[in-house]
DNA sequence: TATAGGCACAACCGTTGGTTGTGGCCAGGC
DNA sequence: GCCTGGCCACAACCAACGGTTGTGCCTATA
């Protein structure tokens, strides 16, 4: 199937005659009379009914002719999300599941007329570059790296503190607590193999761990959630942190556990990264959208490394 | 833009590299080399950057891949919907805002994984020809003409009973009224102007008319229901009728009213229609939905026409 | 019955898109 | 530091697709 004979399919859909569709698609009336034989050749099925005075759709061509359309309007997209300036707003987020693409969620619903395209980049390096080349116009990024303070251009807010979670199987020893602090984890093993080193991940957990003599290992390769949740699941020993918001996706019966952690609650800070002299409108309407949906959150008992963003 | 490059681009996206990607859609390595680069030629960016073990994605790459994939999905879905055997439930409706529509709705939020297509035919001739010859699955239909019974292969269920409401505009004589009878309509104008003689609305309209004593003009030409709805709001004389559950989109000035009728209140008995023998497994769904979903009315104090199919 | 409007078929031809052959580039191993 | 293997790009060649012109047929309409 090719799109300009889908174009040609629907010109004379809406002409109603092939005459007409191929004067505004600057062609014959033979070439586009190949072009539909060609595509009801490869469906396999009539679309047209040639009549004296033009032609008329059949049944499986009114049936065919919304996904015809709606073909076409996710050429316009797919086009549209390259094209330099005026391209959908480009915002890099951790993972599909993270509090980020809930915020982002949210921002399509509030303004589901703006154009989004949702990217998850390396890390904050590769971010920043990216943002200052003009490859992305924002990136949700957890913190900037410690000692290694952002660049002049780039501007960053703090939109969410998002609180960790301990994450256990029905085996392990707090299962059944309805919270923990953080003293109470000294000797646990925490397992986070998600964490690349050398990426702000790295420095946050870092400073977690020196601060309240946390045990929480990266080894091992990384398979994946699933198969960290079934791991997790499986071994009484073995916990991971998780943002309160984050979405899993596991099955029903592996009985994992979410539990607070208190005294203090470590919060993930998401700050929203961005270019200075960034033109595009809709990024004010994020920072504004973002600004007016997370204010207002409460600091108290809290705790994050000192080298974040600033509230 | 064409399908095979962009398939092409997604199968070297998820491959990593060119030459698997070539393997997998059995053509060699320089035809996807050169088909990725028309399409950046075509786009205007890079899409890859190559190393020396593969080519990885860019950023407007990755920003472009998901819109590639709906590309995709967009076009097998297109291809779906045509072809014979397996193809998305066919169902006919009166308009895109009648109260059918609205059932289809439900049904689709009831049933989201059921592909549909909703088509608008013609008549009840057209639509129990297309029953017949299978291009439909089913159609909703008001009545069946009168004195025309359904033939012994169409099966029928009556599955709404709609009431109708007078539709007028602010400077009308009943705009005031919170409800009129039947009774009080006579000697009013009443304007249809969407009815085509000899399709079921017809007759329906004309033993309503009949039995009452209404005056219901069809006459003009029929300009669309934005026209018919500007006339109505600005011709104290004029009004027409109206399902409850038709959507109206009008400009909010327009200053229309809805009053219900009474002393009967004349319903409009949509029913649906499907082949006896029509082995679409979502047609017994879309069967069970509606028996569900539409049971329990009541019909006391209603009208319609003696020749509709029974409840 | 003549006419006009519209679609399909045939012949022709240029351009597109594939293949084979080859060269360049980079990473890793000796 | 050089060789080698893996991968992509460029060039030449060729078939096939898709466009145009020319023409015939069909069917509403006068």
């Amino acid at each position: 199937m090719d799109l300009d004979t889908v174009r040609t399919f629907v010109a004379a859909a809406d002409a109603g005659q092939f005459q007409e569709a191929a004067a505004e698609l600057a062609v014959t009336q033979q070439a586009v009379s190949k072009r539909i034989a060609a595509l009801e050749r490869n469906l396999g099925v009539r679309l047209f009914t040639r009549t004296a005075r033009g032609a008329e759709l059949t049944i499986d061509g009114q049936a065919f002719l919304p996904h015809a359309r709606e073909l076409l309007r996710a050429a316009e997209r797919a086009g549209a999300s390259v094209r330099p300036g005026r391209r959908p707003l480009r915002v890099d987020v951790l993972t599909s599941r993270s509090a980020q693409s809930g915020l982002m969620r949210g921002f399509h619903r509030a303004h589901p007329d703006i154009e989004l395209d949702v990217l998850m980049l390396f890390d904050i390096e590769t971010a920043v570059a990216a943002i200052r080349s003009g490859a992305i116009d924002a990136s949700f990024r957890a913190v900037a790296a410690p000692g290694r303070p952002l660049p002049e251009d780039i501007e960053s807010v703090r939109v969410l503190d998002e609180p960790l979670q301990l994450l256990t199987g029905p085996a392990h020893a707090l299962a059944a607590a309805r919270s923990v602090t953080l003293a109470q984890l000294t000797g646990h093993r925490i397992w986070m193999p998600g964490i690349v080193p050398g990426t702000e991940w790295t420095a946050y957990y870092d400073d977690l761990v020196t601060e309240f003599g946390l045990t929480i290992e990266a080894t091992g390769p990384n398979f994946g959630s699933d198969a960290l949740l079934d791991t997790i699941a499986d071994t009484p020993a073995l916990a991971t942190f998780m943002g309160e918001h984050t979405r899993l996706i596991w099955p029903a019966d592996h009985g994992l556990r979410r539990i607070p952690v208190t005294d203090p609650t470590p919060v993930y800070p998401h700050s929203l990264l961005w270019h200075r002299d960034n033109p595009h409108p809709a990024l004010a309407t994020l920072r504004a959208h973002l600004a007016a949906t997370t204010a207002g959150h409460d600091a108290a008992g809290t705790w994050a490394p000192r080298w974040v963003i600033p509230r």
